[in-house]
DNA sequence: GTCTATATATAGATAGAC
DNA sequence: GTCTATCTATATATAGAC
């Protein structure tokens, strides 16, 4: 007979981490303080500190989710039927979250925080390198099938995708009156310029 | 007869900077303590608020050079024959710093910044949009001699460049081996195609 | 103008009652 | 497991001698 309940303390952590990611969108690392987080999740920093050793911890703990996200976006693609397509639409998804804004703000604060935390960087590093892999292996399908250009080099674009997504998320934060849309789509027609092999049509 | 020497306190102002902006790019705005910056320019506590009155006052001189650099470049850009070899060129020198690699991540430390300070948002926000006009500018020359697709917006196209630069800074600070003059090839490749009208040769 | 010394504030983390 | 109270460290900025 166990005293802890392995739910509730899940919950309880995730409650922790939403309200730590409000906060760190809002402030930044550094800016945010535990006293916020705690104020924001309606605990007290002992209660924070028992589920949490630090407050990096905390920080780090938002962004392990992100890999195992993209992982399991990367296996659906893999069982595309038209690997082009694919890509298209994982970018689509790469983009989705800026639907809401703070989400740009937290993915910059997280870009700033691994140049200093090497630790974390890896952590980071290890997801983009997985997502390049994986739309390194869909792009050169499409070469094979003669869908895109096969004379560039495959890992090369692959990395240059990853982060022109990258790029969406600093220009979202940056832009007055951004429109997803528009810029997704704008996007995607960089991408089929660059790439696509079949003549123009616009 | 004044008891300053106006060289003088610009060359110490300059001195200070300088040593600031090392300090920025290694650890943050944050993370970096007024005495390290002091200890890495050699002076005292005292004497750096003598010549600037807040930490904040310091990270935001640096940058305010920023402006007028690019302003001078646009200027030269302006004059330029062939429009079109002109935005190439002022990628070319936009992307050049980063042959420093410190510079990539002070980058991403000022973006990480401008998310949580508005008014030297502002400023950046400013720079972004001369520069972004200027490009524009450029481009609707290039469209006119028929030189590029005009069928995209050329304000959108340029914005689009700027941002595209950005994120060369973004991946040099994340790429292991960054290699400058292939990325840059890169990008001049990705730019070519997405605008440029005539057939391709390769 | 530059220094040393320090005021003042506020952070992250801990102790220990309940 | 959660709280209140607090320790300890460290930061920005100032005061005032030289």
């Amino acid at each position: 007979m166990r005293t802890v309940d392995p739910v509730r303390h899940e919950a309880k952590r995730r409650h922790i981490l939403n309200a730590a990611a409000v906060c760190f969108a809002r402030k930044g690392f550094e800016r945010t303080t535990v006293a916020e987080i705690c104020a924001e999740a309606g605990i007290s920093s002992g209660s924070l500190f028992h589920y949490f050793p630090t407050k990096r911890s905390v920080f780090v703990a938002i962004f392990e989710q992100d890999g195992r996200d993209n992982a399991e976006r990367l296996a659906l693609a893999a069982e595309a039927d038209d690997p082009w397509q694919a890509v298209l639409d994982l970018v689509d998804s790469l983009a989705e979250p800026l639907a809401e804004p703070r989400m740009a703000r937290l993915a910059i604060e997280v870009a700033a925080h691994a140049s200093r935390d090497d630790d974390f960087a890896a952590l980071l590093f290890h997801n983009d390198r997985e997502l390049a892999a994986g739309l390194a292996d869909l792009l050169r399908r499409a070469a094979a099938e003669g869908r895109i250009d096969g004379s560039v080099d495959p890992a090369l674009a692959a990395s240059w995708i990853v982060n022109l997504v990258d790029s969406l998320y600093g220009r979202a934060s940056f832009t007055a009156d951004f429109a997803l849309e528009d810029e997704v789509a704008m996007l995607r027609l960089i991408l089929t310029r660059f790439l696509l092999v079949e003549p123009r049509k616009d």
